[in-house]
DNA sequence: CCATAAAACAGACATTTGTCTGTTATGTCA
DNA sequence: TGACATAACAGACAAATGTCTGTTTTATGG
């Protein structure tokens, strides 16, 4: 390769490294090597290992594949959890999209206690959850007065701020035009699924 | 190891292999031998080509940890961005906090365009933003109306909506407590920052 | 209980990959 | 220009890792 001026491939050997990182797998030395067209594998090598004293990427000696990105190893490990769909016998269950639909989160629970739904209503519009938001949910079956919960109510899967008035549940809406559910009254079903802790909108 | 009936093990593996895979490095054959005290590595080997048959784990022939999740393929690849902080001379610069805050996002676009902001006020409380949310910010220099972007107002980076009058740009509030913003007319200096593309919020 | 499939074991080989020592060529800066 | 640092090259070894053939043990279903 020809030679270049001082830490300039450097930098692009980062930007080349750090992508592949985020794209799922760590290059090897001799990935490297062959992307920027080295003839021997210590000048990728010693890009490599210099990344690493300067502190741009960290590394696991020995192992195959052992760069990472210094970030993660602070940060919590991403999380793929599964977007649920429509209701079914008092279950949510999977989304039946042919390629089951996956939302990346990084949260300090574990991700078998988490799931996502797409929001149907509009009744939690002054929340700040708007129709077609995805709510990352923790399955639990109880809840604080103030919390947002997704509560299955006969058949339908509803996102509802959680209250207690004289020790009993009620399940309040965030708009003026639908009225707040208070389960055992009306008779319905009522079955706790968990709390929101994240929503999501994507507006492009 | 003791014999388990059948795919019992099969799964945990599988728990064990996603979890390595998302944790951000596959594991090798052997670190699955290891962590399930196989006595061969061809045990191991086993289960995991079967879990690839089974289409459950895709795989990269002959490479060291060479196993992926097949949802990885059709995905987006995961961008680690940065949350971008206080005004400085026009500029948003980093954040000054300690450890540089990332956030991470799956986008069609490239992630050196893309960044992330904290949002202040309460003016587009009506569009589903509130204060604390977290947008994520495509740059880019013009806007189509209807867009919420993110402008440079003065010393201030303002989250607005995007509108035209009369040839002229406005910046809209979803607030009535708010009021436009016309620039030009009242001399403030302005620039367009770029376009929310993503709204995230934390409700733990 | 038997036939069969699945699980686990044994041992080995080949490739990939990390690492090392030493040399040559090109930038950098006074 | 000359001294020095950096970049790139050469070739090799050793460890890590993927892969293979064959055998033994246990689960499974009639």
């Amino acid at each position: 390769m020809a030679y270049t001026p001082s830490g300039k491939t450097r930098e692009k050997i980062y930007d080349f490294v750090r992508e592949r990182i985020l794209s799922g797998i760590p290059p090897t030395t001799r990935d490297v090597q062959r992307a920027f067209g080295f003839r021997a594998v210590q000048s990728a090598r010693q890009h490599l290992e210099k990344l690493v004293s300067e502190g741009k990427l960290a590394k696991v000696d020995g192992r195959s594949r052992g760069y990472r990105l210094p970030e993660f190893g602070k940060a919590r490990p991403p999380q793929l959890i599964a977007m649920l769909g429509r209701v079914q016998a008092g279950e949510l269950t999977e989304a039946m999209e042919d390629p089951p639909e996956y939302i990346m989160v990084q949260t300090r629970f574990d991700d078998d206690e988490l799931f996502a739904l797409a929001v149907e209503g509009e009744s939690m519009l002054h929340a700040g959850i708007l129709p077609g938001d995805i709510v990352i949910v923790r399955r639990q079956a109880t809840a604080s007065p103030g919390d947002i919960v997704v509560a299955l109510v006969g058949d339908e899967a509803t996102v509802k701020r959680y209250r207690e008035r004289d020790g009993r549940v009620e399940l309040h809406p965030e708009n003026e035009a639908f009225s707040p559910i208070i389960p055992r009254e009306d008779g319905a079903p009522f079955s706790l699924l968990g709390k929101v802790i994240e929503v999501r909108r994507s507006v492009e």
